[in-house]
DNA sequence: CTTGACTCTGGTGTAGGGTACGGGGTTTAG
DNA sequence: CTAAACCCCGTACCCTACACCAGAGTCAAG
């Protein structure tokens, strides 16, 4: 398997791949003579594991640590659960601020009729900060 | 005012007055002889301004826009309204989207006792997506 | 007048997650 | 055998919102 047959496999770009390599989230892999990347079926799967973890929000740092663990020694599931409460802890703080700045714009839209003169919408005023409206 | 007594004022970084100013959010300025940039007092709510609708979320782009409507003949607060309303509909997808990220994580972590060892950990089988986990 | 604090310009660097390009060598189908 | 389709490497570029730096000029206090 070329990289090339790899990348459309796994449903990425080659040059992806080269640049997980480069990142270390891939191992090098074996070449041929002529210096072409020479990969196993299992990489498919570990490149779907990269896919999956970063649609849960995973960085790609957090992600090579993940896969750093598979081949730790003496390292279990906790390690990995805890890895993923943290990630959830990290997206609940996300989702909170989010929803404190829906809360305030939507705060602010209400009070905008949505009529009259831009000089006095209220909105645009709130954020001039003349008065303070934490 | 100087920009640097200008940046203390508004608690900003003066390079940060400098690159809006390229970026068009802030009028160029007056400047004196020697080439200084002199400001007047109202900079220090205009950068006020900038400060609050980014910590809503609005990206610069945005901001600069909602900058521009305020001086655009015809408009009315239903513009800004509009843009309001926008980036309310942003962050709810947003939100949307994390909900699911982190539903998916509990999930995982539910089902991992966090004990044993890693080669039965079933956020990591998951994750290798062996077995279809959408 | 000197010193130190400030300002100017232009260019570079940062992080994250890649993509694109250019100039080569290789492999494979016809 | 040749042309298309691959592959290699290194570098540069995308985006955002700045931060940092050098080298030079300027301003205010003592």
């Amino acid at each position: 398997m070329t990289i090339g047959k790899i990348a459309r496999a796994a449903g990425t770009g080659v040059e992806t791949i080269r640049y997980y390599e480069r990142e270390g989230l891939i191992d090098k892999v074996a070449r041929s003579a002529s210096g072409y990347r020479h990969y196993r079926w299992d990489v498919i799967a570990l490149l779907r594991f990269i896919r999956q973890a970063k649609e849960l929000g995973f960085s790609l740092g957090e992600i090579k640590e993940l896969l750093s663990l598979r081949v730790a020694p003496g390292k279990t599931c906790g390690d990995v659960k805890l890895r993923a409460q943290r990630k959830i802890a990290d997206i609940e703080g996300c989702i909170a601020t989010l929803k404190r700045m829906k809360a305030v714009l939507a705060e602010l839209s209400m009070a905008c009729a949505g009529r009259g003169p831009i000089s006095e919408c209220p909105i645009l005023e709130v954020l001039d900060g003349t008065e303070d409206a934490k």
